[in-house]
DNA sequence: GTCTATACCACGATAGAC
DNA sequence: GTCTATCGTGGTATAGAC
């Protein structure tokens, strides 16, 4: 547990929990229909009190979105450090397994960016679109190698294709339930319904 | 151009804008990031008269996401009857396109179900859901036959390939243009790569 | 670092004139 | 069928005590 610099220990705490509780909150009513009385609720503080941490609701949300990106970029990291060198189904299925680690088992963080980022105000918006493009970026950076090694089929539209399959993972936060469903379950019928469709 | 039976043409012309604007409104900022004030705007009225033509701010939303459906329901028909007894996969890519013109093709109203459902309050969802679930029933229908056809490899997971793919085509509101780009071709893409993969 | 109190504004909704 | 006027509520945000 590493504490950020300057920084006392339950003052980073609160910070903590502040963006916990909305990022929870936000992926269930998106960004307009949480009030900041909701997030200090769960916090166990006073709405006022929100404001020694941050200073205004578009920071906490920007905040939450930041660390969402922060959380997908760190899982994939992993993915590609594990997978250095292996085989490109192999190496697909641990982005995607990363991809879908980041929105489950990592903090409300991931899920209420990809879930809530079109319902933020366009400034919380246009400030967190560089880091978005980053990470998208090195998505289309595996897929564009995998087309280079000839592993793709001719014609493959590489932009569309990533597309798409950002909807199929980003829409899992909305039926998939982590407690009861199995998560590499999960990875392996998006990695494989892209890799080799459904088709008999 | 038919006319709800026991209402004026223009009160008729009036509800009907009222749903346009809304529906508009609620893609891109959410039901609660939406205010009467809005809408009315919009339409070219006072926000308290929006209250002659609906009960409640809830009433307008349930509306544009009923509406949502009827259009999917609409867009599943004809493509049902234009396919009848064909080929499995030209009777995929009919349903996919019909969904894809369903999104927008045919008014702003299945965007606004898809994109805006999850940050309406609990009544409305509610209120809705029973809908929601017989379209998608349907999907699981057609899936289920061409599974019981041998079309399907074994062991496709139908429910979750069905909610993969409803990912890939409802996604598309987020960032598909439909002036500039072509929704042939996405439609197209979408089909092959849910039906064979990328994979060379 | 959190509190109470409050300013200020925007929201959904209603009443009643035209 | 739309308007003006207004009510009550709840939103973000600030001031200042503790």
């Amino acid at each position: 547990m590493t504490v950020v610099e300057g920084m006392a220990i339950d003052q980073y705490g609160a910070r903590q929990r502040i963006l916990d509780s909305t990022a929870e909150l936000v992926i269930e009513h998106g960004v307009a229909g949480v009030a900041q009385r909701q997030i200090a609720d769960r916090v166990g503080i006073r709405a006022a009190s929100l404001y020694h941490h941050f200073a205004s609701k578009n920071e906490i949300v920007e905040a939450v979105f930041r660390r969402g990106i922060d959380v997908m970029e760190g899982a994939w990291d992993e993915a590609a450090d594990a997978t250095h060198g292996a085989d490109p189904y192999p190496r697909l299925a641990a982005h995607i397994r990363a991809h879908l680690s980041a929105l489950f088992d990592h903090g409300p963080y991931t899920a209420a960016h990809v879930s809530a980022f079109r319902t933020a105000p366009a400034a919380v918006r246009d400030a967190v679109v560089p880091m978005r493009d980053a990470y998208e970026a090195r998505w289309t950076g595996l897929l564009g190698e995998l087309a280079a090694d000839g592993e793709l089929a001719n014609g493959t539209p590489i932009g569309l294709s990533r597309l798409a399959l950002f909807g199929a993972m980003n829409t899992t936060v909305e039926w998939f339930d982590a407690d009861r469903g199995n998560l590499d379950e999960l990875a392996e019928v998006i990695t494989r319904q892209f890799w080799n469709g459904v088709a008999a």
